[in-house]
DNA sequence: AAATATCACTTGCAGAATGCAAGTGAGCCG
DNA sequence: CGGCTCACTTGCATTCTGCAAGTGATATTT
C-alpha cells in the first residue's frame, strides 16, 4: 500500500481507533472526521488532483507530515490508493477507489450547505444548479473518475479576496465545464 | 446565546480560524470538520436529543468539557441555539436551526455510505431503502424538526456486540416509524 | 558525469486540542 | 434543610497539529 521510499512518519494521527459505536455515521467520522480528509477527497474527486506536490499546493496549504500521514489512513481505510507513476519514478499517484469516489454525495452536500449557508468564493448560482441536477452531478463525477479524466470538474472557487458568493461565475477554462448542471447530458 | 450559568470553558478548541479558502467544502468543514460535531448533530436530528445530558449519554461517550465546547461553537456558528427548559431551569434545550437541519443530507450520506462500506450496527436493508427514497427521508426529517416531534426517527444503531449489517432490522418502538421510507406518506 | 532541481516524504519541536476524573454551583424535590 | 440532578468547569497527562528545516531517491541541466 505504502510505496517503499524508506522511513516511517512520527505523526501518529488517528490510531486504530476502537470503534466508539457501531453508528454508520459515528463509523464515517472515524475515517473521515477531522480537517483535511475531505478536502483531500474534495481535491481528488472535483479537481483531478493526484499527487502530492498537487495536494500541498492546494489553497487550504496543508502542511506536508500531516498531509503524508492523512494519505497514508485515507489508503489504509480503502480510501485511495498510491501507486509510483512510470513515466516518472519520483512521482507516486494517488487515485480515488470505488469506496472513495461514493464520498461524492457529501462532498456536493458540504459544498452545497457551505455555499447556502456561509460566504464562499463559490457562486451561488451555479451551485443551486448541481444542486437541482444532483443525479447528474453525480453521475457526471462518477463518469470522469471511470474514466480517469485529468480535467478538473469545477475551478477553485478560494477567491480569499473578491466577491463573495457573486452570481457571475468566473469559467476556469473556455469549456463551460464548470457548470455541468446546465447540460442535458 | 449562552445561558448566564458563571464560569468561561477553558477548552480553546477550533479558534476563530480565519479561512484558509474561499471553498465552501472548506468553509462546512471549518465548522464540521471534527470527530464530534456531526454526531451532535445526528443526535439532534434523527434521535431527538435536546439536553446536554442526553448528548453526554449518546453511545459514543464524548467528554462532558468537549461536549459542552462543541455545542458553544455550534450555536456560534448559527447551526443550534440553546435555551433555558421553562418547566425546569437547570435544564438547558438545545436545537437545531434552519441552518443545522439543512444539514440533514450530509448526516444522510454519511450513514449511506458507512452503511454500504463499513461493517456497522445499522441494517442494510433499512438504510438501502431509505437511500431510495431519499427526498422522502429528508421531508420526514425536516417534518418532525419543523413540528419538534420528540419520537426518535431511528433507533440508536450502536450494537456494539451484536450482528454487524444484518438485515434483519430491531424496531425501537412499535410503530414503524423506523423504516419511514416504506411508507408512500 | 557532475551539479542542480524536483518530488515525496521525515524530523524536531512548540503550541493546541483531546480525554479523563474530579469538582462546582444553581435549581428542583421531599 | 438535605440530598439529588443538571449543566457545566478545572487540572492534568496524552495526543495531535502546524511550521520550518531536512533527507534520499530520481530526474534534468550543464
Amino acid at each position: 500500500m505504502q510505496v517503499s521510499r524508506g522511513k516511517v512518519s512520527a505523526v501518529k494521527g488517528k490510531p486504530k481507533s476502537k470503534q466508539r459505536s457501531g453508528c454508520p455515521v459515528s463509523i464515517s467520522l472515524e475515517a473521515l472526521g477531522d480537517r483535511w480528509s475531505l478536502l483531500i477527497i474534495r481535491d481528488m474527486m472535483v479537481r483531478a488532483f493526484r499527487t502530492f506536490k498537487q495536494f500541498q499546493e492546494s489553497d487550504e496549504k496543508i502542511a506536508t507530515n500531516i498531509l503524508a500521514d492523512r494519505l497514508q489512513k485515507l489508503a489504509a481505510a480503502g480510501i485511495i490508493t498510491s501507486e509510483p507513476e512510470k513515466s516518472d519514478r519520483r512521482k507516486v499517484n494517488y487515485r480515488l477507489t470505488e469506496k472513495g469516489i461514493d464520498l461524492a454525495p457529501v462532498v456536493l452536500d458540504l459544498l452545497i450547505w457551505g455555499t447556502r449557508h456561509e460566504e464562499t468564493g463559490a457562486p451561488n448560482a451555479v451551485v443551486e444548479k448541481m444542486a437541482a441536477n444532483r443525479e447528474e452531478v453525480l453521475a457526471e463525477v462518477r463518469r470522469r473518475w471511470k474514466e480517469r479524466d485529468p480535467v478538473p470538474f469545477l475551478p477553485s472557487f478560494a477567491n480569499v479576496g473578491g466577491d463573495r458568493n457573486s452570481s457571475r461565475s468566473r469559467p476556469h477554462r473556455d469549456g463551460g465545464l464548470e457548470a455541468p448542471a446546465n447540460r442535458r447530458c
